[in-house]
Parts: C-alpha cells; sequence; structure tokens
DNA sequence: GGTAGACCTGGACGC
DNA sequence: GCGTCCAGGTCTACC
C-alpha cells in the first residue's frame, strides 16, 4: 500500500530525519543517507506494521507492505503528519534569520522540522533516557526497552522488530526488570511512574501535546514529570513547537564558551543571554546554528 | 531561590 | 583483568 502525504513547503525528509537522534532510536530506523525513515508502529486496532517513509518533494511518500482499513491508513497519515511536522509554518523565523549568516540557510535547507515520536509519552519517556548518560547510553537503554517490552511485527517466533512499548506494556513491569534488565538504573522509576500514571489516566499526557495553553503553563505540567528537569523540558517544549526555551545541556555550555566567551566557563544565564535576542524563537535559533 | 550530594552506567585510564 | 575516576541531568534535603 502506497500513498502521498502532502507538506506545507519548503519540505526536505533527510533535513528531518538529521534533525537530531531520533531517528536512530528504535523503533525509528534509517540509511547512513537519510533519505527513507522507517519506523515499526503499533496502530489502535493492534495491528503492527512497518512503515517506511520517503521524500516525495512536496510531502512525503508512505509504504505500508500489508492491507490496512480505511480508519488504519488515516491513522498512518495523522501519525507521519505529526512526526515529521508536515504543517509546520517556519516562515516568520525564516524571515528573521536572513541577516543572521549562521542561520543564513535555514530556509534554503528546509531546516527547522524536529522529527518526534507519534505520541508524546514516547518523547518523554526517551527524553529521560537522554539525561545524565552518554548517547550511546541512550541509545542501548531504548534498544533494550524496545526488544523486551514492545510488540513484534507479526513474524515466525514473533522474532521480528518491534513497536515502542505502550504504557500499559511498560507500567506492568516492575523495577527491577528495568534497572537490571532495560539497564536503566536510577531512572527506572520514573520511567515506571510516568508509565502507569499515562497508563492509569491519572496523567493525560497526550492532551497536552495540542493544549492550548501558555508555554509557561505547558512547562509547568511537563516539569511536574519525575525525571524531567529544566533540560529536558525545554527539549520537549521544542518537540511541541514551542522555542521560547534554549535545552542547556553540557553540550550547549561548551558551544556557546567555544563561540563567544574564548573557551572560558560560562553558566546557564550566559547561554541563555546568548540566543535571547531571538525571542519567541530562541530555542530555534540554537538549534539551527552554524557553530564557528 | 540557591546549592551539595546522591543517583547509575559505561568508557577511559593506570596498574 | 581489575580498580578508580569521570561525565552526563535531576532529585531531595538543607540553608
Amino acid at each position: 500500500l502506497n500513498w502521498t502525504v502532502p507538506a506545507r513547503a519548503p519540505f526536505f525528509l533527510p533535513a528531518v530525519v538529521q534533525s537530531h537522534g531520533w531517528a536512530q532510536l528504535p523503533p525509528f530506523r534509517t540509511d547512513p543517507t537519510c533519505t527513507e525513515l522507517g519506523r515499526i508502529e503499533r496502530l489502535d486496532s493492534g495491528t503492527v506494521v512497518d512503515l517506511r517513509v520517503r521524500d516525495a518533494g512536496n510531502g512525503v511518500h508512505v509504504q505500508v507492505d500489508q492491507p490496512l482499513s480505511r480508519s488504519e491508513q488515516e491513522e498512518v497519515t495523522r501519525k507521519v503528519s505529526w512526526m515529521l511536522q508536515l504543517d509546520q509554518d517556519l516562515s516568520t523565523f525564516y524571515g528573521l534569520t536572513r541577516d543572521e549568516p549562521q542561520l543564513a540557510k535555514a530556509e534554503s535547507q528546509a531546516r527547522g522540522r524536529i522529527l518526534r515520536s507519534p505520541t508524546l509519552f514516547e518523547d518523554v519517556l526517551k527524553t529521560i533516557l537522554t539525561t545524565n548518560t552518554s548517547w550511546s547510553g541512550t541509545i542501548r537503554m531504548t534498544e533494550a526497552l524496545v526488544s523486551s517490552l514492545g510488540t513484534p511485527l507479526p513474524s515466525p517466533r514473533d522474532a521480528g522488530p518491534r513497536a515502542f512499548p505502550t504504557p500499559q506494556q511498560l507500567a506492568a513491569c516492575d523495577e527491577d526488570f528495568l534497572r537490571r534488565v532495560s539497564k536503566l538504573g536510577y531512572r527506572a522509576p520514573f520511567v515506571l511512574e510516568l508509565s502507569r500514571s499515562v497508563s492509569s489516566g491519572a496523567l493525560e499526557l497526550e492532551a497536552l501535546s495540542v493544549a492550548d495553553l501558555p508555554t509557561a503553563e505547558l512547562r509547568k505540567r511537563l516539569l511536574r514529570i519525575k525525571g524531567v528537569g529544566d533540560y529536558a523540558v525545554a527539549n520537549l517544549l521544542m518537540l511541541l513547537g514551542r522555542y521560547d526555551f534554549v535545552p542547556i545541556d553540557s553540550w550547549a555550555l561548551t558551544k556557546v564558551s567555544q563561540e563567544w566567551h574564548n573557551g572560558q566557563q560560562v553558566s546557564r544565564a550566559d547561554v541563555d543571554a546568548a540566543f535571547e535576542r531571538w525571542g519567541a524563537w530562541r530555542g530555534m535559533a540554537f538549534w539551527l546554528w552554524e557553530w564557528t
């Protein structure tokens, strides 16, 4: 089954795939040229599909190697559109970048869309797995969760690649399993609490992703999640299209130090100050900045 | 509101 | 191969 989903111009799929590391984390996958994005996805019906997405110039070609009902196909279209931010309008930001050499190529390269997961649950969980660890650690923890808990693509002996675990699948685990088998370490209770509160309905996380709340209020609510601090919340706000905060991690401190402070140690306030003039777009300016 | 120390793992390093 | 140190954000307790 093949179909096309349109995108607002300018659009270039590899720019979205390379926007950050998410494409390297299962159940996403990509090729070295980032011209195709694949993903094992569990649909609301319980069907597990292997999605393949390729650039179509003005949108994307979507391919699924199995028949889908109309509602399943609509769900895939909706999810692909959300993950790739196909409707994203960055014209205001692009207008501001024309006089800034370090951002001048953003529009011509169609940069600015940030790859996200189909659910805020998955993005929050993966963001927690990026904190206080190396990128290889994030990959290892994500692979362990997906391979041990996700629903497999139908195949002999259920040995196929797996979808991202649902909140229910994670909530059914015990902390010791997450700690030892998935190697989440001290993050295990955070992941468990998040999964159980979403699974029980106590936390309506997906409603937050489309809530018409002021950014400050949205930030406050996301900060209530254990394991989500200043860096993680700024990262999540970026994924939700709110660019008011710069996700400041050790990498950001190093980059700002080298760019504007001759390698001298800088504070979080220095990073904020460096991008303050970009106002509501400061996170995006930081994200796309071409460091010298 | 600011800060010190604990949390957990893997990688680098010296022996 | 083993032990030690360090990097990576967030939480809690405390001031």
